[in-house]
RNA sequence: GGUCCCGUAGUUCAAUGGAUAGAAUAGAAGUUUCCUAAACUUUUGAUGCAGGUUCGAUUCCUGCCGGGACUACCA
């Protein structure tokens, strides 16, 4: 079934150019909900198309909402004109048809396959620290592009590149060996990411101090840094793991094992999971050989050191390095690399790379590069790029000790959860698994609704101080609505609709109606923009609408069987519509809270 | 220096050039004989500054003020 404000816009289109022989785009008509204050669901903003025709508001107005009443005699069951906003009264019928047709065939906005595929990268951890507040909205925001693109239809590949490799690695290998006797995540009890990122602090201590003492004959900081004796060594443990030096090694993968085991059980919380994960330790050397492709092709040149270079100044950037004048390849080159590997291994029309916005110029020179080679990845490239999570004090940083760390904030939240829960006392018959799974749902919804109902492209402002709420536009205010709605299900039959009498609806039942009937292009609209917060922004407006029709008419006690097995059929499609969102953002309901 | 991004209630966020700038929270005042009060209802409160384009500007343009990112033979 076509939705309604596509049918409103083609309807317009239809009679301007019938009547006034004024041909448009569908996209050119704007159509809004109707403001509170004025009656009507439905507005059609005609002040564009009134400077068009050279008429005055209130004829065409008048005119077009005859017009449309008239060859849409279904869809409107009345109009008035304001200004220039013509607004529509949406027939009751209308949306009877939309929430039986749901009742018995129900596709919640989720679209049918359409044969594109979509690669998603997202996480992308670094091994040689735990996870942060920052990764979380990275993790979430990835998987619930992902599952946006799912929903409309794609085929999806979620992928994470592990930054497994490289000086900073060789940092927390060298701490590890000089000062933890052999200590492992086992014989201490710390979780291994934890535990690997703590050897990773500890180098940066010792090194501070190698550099204070330095600085103390003479040197900058600059050329401190590159003296101590501390770097050197891990500059010479880079190199040695190059060579695959046997012991080398094996401490990287005995270490990385750690991180990762700890990475596992951090992931498998927060339900990030990867089709296919690629290791920069297999992909660094990637790229190589598209050097000399570029430079055949003269779109790289080679400058007399023998580095080579591309000349980005025509489109607005600068010369970039490709190849070191060592021979070695540096970031860009293994990202151009891997991006022809990834397309080779999945073909893909497209692929989002979900990276913070503070390599927005890293990414400008990625599809600059692979356009100009005429990579057949090149144009399906894309940057989902999304601001930092910050403090009010402004950046996180390690050397602070201001990073929230994933793990314990993932406990806070559970933790809250449970004195909420425990304090209300509603679920007191629930066993201890029933409990902790309930838990686990509302912290992480309200952890996940928090980072993600913000749009991504937005930096955004953590405040450890203050608690993540539990109330208003938040993840358990949606859950909760379910969780009532559940109930109701529980306790009231739905039977067959007696006849079409539940006429004329109140105005909470239409309002809560038409709100469900935009859940499809509301998909639509969120996977164009990539931006999962209008799924969450959605979800609240629906429960909100909801709970205020939860309060003013009674389900059980409606005043006859037909408005008792229509609202039945608002609440479970309301359920399974929330839930539905709620999925997308990664987020479970509970049936109990 | 150059390129780019951001300045909206006390606070955290909304607003494809459209009606009187929406929410949430905090503050004030109410709602439990009735489907879960993690709810509902009412209320106080905001577009950094100065110009311009437009019938109409939070949105587009210019300047200024304030904040941030990027601009490595690091990744």
């Amino acid at each position: 079934m076509k939705e309604i404000v596509q049918r409103i816009k083609e309807s317009v289109q239809v009679i301007l150019n019938q009547k006034y022989r004024y041909k448009t785009e569908v996209s050119d008509i704007l159509v809004n909900e109707t403001k509170p204050e004025f009656s009507g669901n439905y507005t059609v903003v005609l002040f564009s198309i009134v400077k068009k025709l050279k008429s005055d508001p209130d004829t065409l107005g008048r005119a077009l909402g005859e017009s449309l009443l008239e060859t849409q005699p279904d869809l409107f069951s009345g109009f008035n004109v304001i200004k220039g906003f013509l607004n529509l009264e949406i027939r009751d019928g209308i949306l009877l048809i939309f929430l039986e047709d749901q009742h018995k065939n129900p596709t919640y906005g989720i679209k049918q396959a359409n044969g594109r595929r979509v690669m998603v990268e997202y996480s992308s951890p670094n091994t040689n620290k735990p996870l942060h507040l920052g990764h979380l909205r990275n993790n979430f925001l990835g998987w619930s592009v992902a599952a946006l693109y799912k929903a409309n239809g794609y085929d999806i590949i979620k992928t994470c590149i592990a930054n497994d490799r490289g000086i900073h690695i060789c940092k927390s290998m060298l701490a590890w060996k000089r000062h933890a006797h052999g200590a492992t995540p086992e014989s201490t009890g710390i979780k291994g990411d934890h535990f690997v990122g703590d050897y990773y602090v500890l180098f940066g201590t010792e090194l501070k101090k190698e550099v204070e003492d330095l600085m103390t004959t003479g040197l900058t900081k600059d050329q401190a840094e590159k003296e101590a004796p501390l770097m050197k060594a891990a500059q010479q443990m880079l190199v040695e793991w190059e060579a695959g030096d046997p012991e080398t090694i094996a401490l990287w993968k005995r270490m990385n094992s750690w991180v990762y085991a700890g990475f596992d059980i951090t992931y498998r919380r927060i339900g990030s999971d990867f089709d296919r994960v690629y290791y920069e330790s297999e992909t660094y050397l990637l790229g190589k050989d598209l050097v000399e492709e570029g430079l055949l092709k003269q779109v790289f040149y080679q400058k007399e050191d023998g580095s080579v270079w591309i000349d980005l100044r025509n489109d607005g950037l600068d010369e970039k390095i490709v190849r070191r004048s060592d021979g070695t390849a540096v970031y860009i080159t293994q990202d151009i690399g891997l991006a022809v590997r990834k397309f080779e291994e999945y073909h893909m029309d497209q692929s989002i790379y979900v990276v913070a916005d503070e390599q927005n110029y890293h990414f400008r020179v990625l599809k600059l590069i692979c356009q100009k080679l005429q990579l057949p990845s090149a144009e399906g490239i894309f940057h989902l790029s999304y601001g930092l999570v910050e403090l009010p004090s402004g950046r996180m940083k390690t050397r602070e000790g201001t990073v929230v760390d994933a793990d314990d904030i993932l406990d806070e939240m559970n933790n809250m959860a449970a004195r909420h829960t425990s304090e209300l006392g509603k679920v007191d018959d629930f066993n201890p698994e029933e409990r902790s799974e309930l838990y686990d749902t509302i912290g992480l919804g309200a952890l996940k609704f928090f980072l993600l109902r913000v749009d991504p492209k937005k930096r955004m402002i953590f405040n450890p101080d203050e608690s993540i709420d539990f109330h208003g536009f938040t993840g358990p205010f949606v859950q909760y609505t379910h969780a009532r709605i559940k109930s109701i299900l529980r306790k009231e039959r739905m039977g067959e609709p007696a006849g079409g009498v539940a006429f004329p609806l109140l105005q909470l039942e239409k309002e809560v109606i038409i709100s469900l009937e935009k859940y499809a292009a509301l998909l639509e609209t969120a996977c164009q923009e990539m931006n999962p917060s209008l799924v969450a922004n959605f979800a609240f407006s629906l429960a909100k609408i909801f709970n205020s029709f939860y309060v003013e008419h009674s389900v059980g006690r409606a005043e006859t069987e037909e408005k008792k097995q229509l609202r039945l059929r608002i609440c479970l499609l309301t359920a399974n519509v929330l839930k539905s969102a709620m999925g997308i953002l990664g987020i479970r309901v509970p049936e109990r809270m």
